[in-house]
DNA sequence: CTGAAAGCGCTTACAG
DNA sequence: CTGAAAGCGCTTACAG
């Protein structure tokens, strides 16, 4: 059987109490013992058995928050139901989690509750930031102290932070592009609509898209880039002017799976002149057109194993007292085809 | 906090052992206190903590067989290294795991395998099945004595089993369909190459790429059906002579990703003629291949998530003493270009 | 700075 | 058929 801190204070002569102190530099432990303890403990190879470890420490109840947006996001919704999994296989571990919801790029509410979080006791926030220099210099205070915090989806760049999970947006930009050029053929116009570029996600996909199309695929132009707004018919009417001004383009990249109206326009011009369309992520309106035929492929970045894998992590971070090597930790980045949609059902 | 069975112990006037003989089934228990006993538990929704069950369960050191063929078999190689992360996981919670090996095809080996796992005191078998009619019977048997044996990739048709983990081959033939649809624009004269259609897999997937293609891309042609040797010299020759007698044919589904030799040969035939190539599998040879151009997608079925997948299973089931709900439990399969690879690397 | 003891929730010999 | 007790491995008040 593997080793345990009993065998390790066993030869180290001394309690199990101690041991466990010293292995986790909880302090109030004789340096030169701890020296030796930690020694035995390398040369028997030893690894904590984090099943006890969680039911040890369920007495602590600790509590973490996810502070997130939600106005309409579809994409957020999505995020939400990993959170909502881990939350419950968390539970048995002890902790408790709250998500605690905010408005679309509302600053002041998104500072409130993160103070909210730290006021009442929480031990460590998961968080979609809002890309805000007072947002930045709260988490960075929040760095200094210690506390564990980290971005999920989206980063503010200059920030501190523990972790980021999300997407490696630099290859779901690629591989957008190279989906795009498969289905030209190698040639056509291009437009990249893509949601509020003040976000580091879509700036980082914009910039990867660009980058990387006049590289590679030098057949296909980028006629234009559109940001969209949030707001459903807004985003619409945006999308609809574009298109209308444009006959020339013939191929969309939808970089909004998350914002419904533009989208709607876009598969309104499908209908009238052919348009090639690739798009990002899978909602109910993206299923949809793909059963119809009208989009080929769209790439999805498993937004609900974003949300799970972030909690998981945070768990982590708390029942170990400190942060693992990686700073950054990617999902995977998924194609699907209509013919997918039925394999992922079937999961 | 939860219920815990301490509290229904309390509420039922019993003590906790007896809860827990009545919750799980194990007898030794009047059975109007256990009626009493199951009610309490459901009125208060009383679900068993997990994490202390894997604790406790931990004494009694349960051992796992995991029975494969691994002659060269790239995919198995794959397999395994999700059986071992699952297996290190698993040995946190007192189980052992041992995977035994015998050669591809060897039914007498395999027999004993399985024989040796019983008669060693193993508690659950997962099984990478040979499709032959002794190792079914073998597997019945195991069966009617409750002893649990989890199908992982394949099956034996008309076998008894608990579970099968793998690929929803159905749906993963019909995704290489609609790829090919995408990059040949609809129109081609297509060679399938794939491995032992004795195994049930390889037959699904034909299966399903037949009819799949004839009914929704009646533009694309099954020239030929090419049932590749497992042996890399073999299977080479096989596919180099169906590609020097059929210079018509303009498009390949490997379905083989296992096995070099064939890949190989068509390799070399796209050097000098224009062929569309779509594999299964993600091996190293193609992903040199993709790197250089010369396979555009691949088809992969995530074979580590498969043994993992099938070994937490298993220790499911020794832990509840039960076997869940479903019988099929498939694994995502994803489809890959070559910008993908850097994404999955970066993970 | 250190140890003995209780506890996390569940399981199981053992004694009755 | 039932209960009291010990145990899985780790953590932490508490007392010293």
């Amino acid at each position: 059987m593997a080793v345990t801190i009993k065998q390790i204070a066993e030869l180290a002569g001394v309690s199990t109490g101690t041991v466990d102190r010293a292995l986790n530099n909880r302090g109030r432990v004789n340096p030169q013992v701890a020296e030796r303890i930690k020694k035995i403990a390398k040369e028997l190879n030893y690894h904590p058995n984090a099943i006890a470890k969680s039911l040890s420490i369920k007495r602590h109840k600790l509590k973490i928050a996810v502070i997130l947006n939600v106005s309409k996001n579809r994409f957020v919704e999505t995020v939400l139901t990993g959170v909502e999994l881990a939350a419950h296989e968390l539970h048995a571990a002890g902790f408790t989690v709250e998500v605690m919801k905010c408005k679309d790029f509302d600053v002041d509410a998104q500072l409130e509750l993160i103070d909210k979080a730290v006021s009442e006791g929480f031990a460590g926030i998961v968080l979609i930031p809002i890309n805000n220099e007072r947002i930045k210099a709260r988490v960075n205070e929040l760095y200094e102290e210690d506390f564990p915090v980290i971005f999920l989806t989206s980063i503010i760049e200059g920030a501190k932070f523990w972790s980021y999970v999300g997407c490696n947006y630099k290859y779901s930009g690629q591989i957008s592009c190279a989906i795009l050029n498969q289905i030209t053929g190698g040639s056509a116009r291009l437009a990249v609509m893509i949601s509020n570029l003040q976000m580091w996600s879509n700036r980082q996909r914009l910039l990867s898209i660009e980058k990387y199309m006049n590289k590679e695929f030098p057949g296909i132009k980028i006629e234009a880039v559109l940001e969209l707004s949030n707001e459903d018919i807004e985003s619409y009417l945006q999308a609809k002017k574009l298109l209308d001004e444009r006959p020339d383009i013939n191929s969309i990249l939808y970089c909004s799976g998350a914002v419904d109206g533009g989208l709607k326009a876009v598969l309104e011009v499908a209908q009238q002149r052919p348009v090639k369309i690739v798009t990002f992520d899978f909602t109910e309106t993206i299923r949809k057109a793909m059963y119809d035929g009208h989009i080929i492929f769209t790439i999805t970045q498993n937004p609900n194993e974003q949300g799970y894998k972030a909690l998981k992590l945070m768990s982590q971070y708390l029942m170990d007292r400190q942060r693992p090597d990686a700073q950054f930790h990617y999902i995977n980045t998924e194609i699907m085809i209509r013919e997918s949609i039925k394999d992922s059902e079937s999961l």
